[in-house]
DNA sequence: TCGGTAGTTCGTGAATATACGAACAATAGA
DNA sequence: TCTATTGTTCGTATATTCACGAACTACCGA
């Protein structure tokens, strides 16, 4: 009927050493950049080729550290970062990181 | 006769991935905290009542993050923290993890 | 109802990280 | 020279993370 409801913390208790720690990785921080252009993706479109296990993996550290937001709808999930809520968490904080293009 | 040099990356090799797993731990987040406010210590001053060689693992991971110099004098380390290193290389970075004050 | 598609979850093996005692190195001072 | 002080390094045990195939769930369309 419906599926488990995947985690999300409320914005209140975002620990920034969590967020530190998922940004800390290559993979996930280039999903982060492409969802900050985008707005709204799917897990496949944001894959690099991997196989779905290890995108998925990366998107539950996402999810758990609050940085995503995953909408359940048809077969596909919409993946969206929680820039509002990481906003009122840690003032200026994504938006420094996003700045370092390298 | 001298001891072995540690290691610092210079600015311009500073990885933003490292910095932000480095700045993940609780234990080297306050450390830097603790550097952002008094210039520099002793390590010994930023042990928290934790054994060395726990310490050392901590200092030395920041060190190779390029968060933290580290400068021999006599039998303590002056730790300082390489704000302007760090700034020209990430700019706003620092302050903006360090505004977070929780 | 039967695929096909999109992701999650599980299980396992490999790699990394952590904590911390013990041994070591360098220096300062008695 | 002997000893105390500061930290590093080593070794080891434990824990966490990562990658990825395989099985599973949910949904959509024919």
């Amino acid at each position: 009927m419906f599926m488990r409801p995947l985690k999300h913390p409320v914005a209140s208790e975002l620990a920034l050493e969590r967020v530190l720690y998922a940004l800390s990785d290559s993979i996930r921080l280039d999903i982060i950049r492409h969802l900050a252009r985008v707005d709204v993706a799917t897990c496949g479109e944001l894959d690099g080729g991997r196989p779905k296990s290890t995108v998925s993996h990366h998107f539950k550290v996402l999810r758990e550290a609050g940085l995503v937001m995953t909408e359940n709808t048809g077969t596909s999930h919409l993946n969206r970062l929680r820039s509002a809520d990481i906003e009122s968490r840690f003032p200026g904080l994504l938006a420094a990181i996003l700045a370092q293009d390298i």
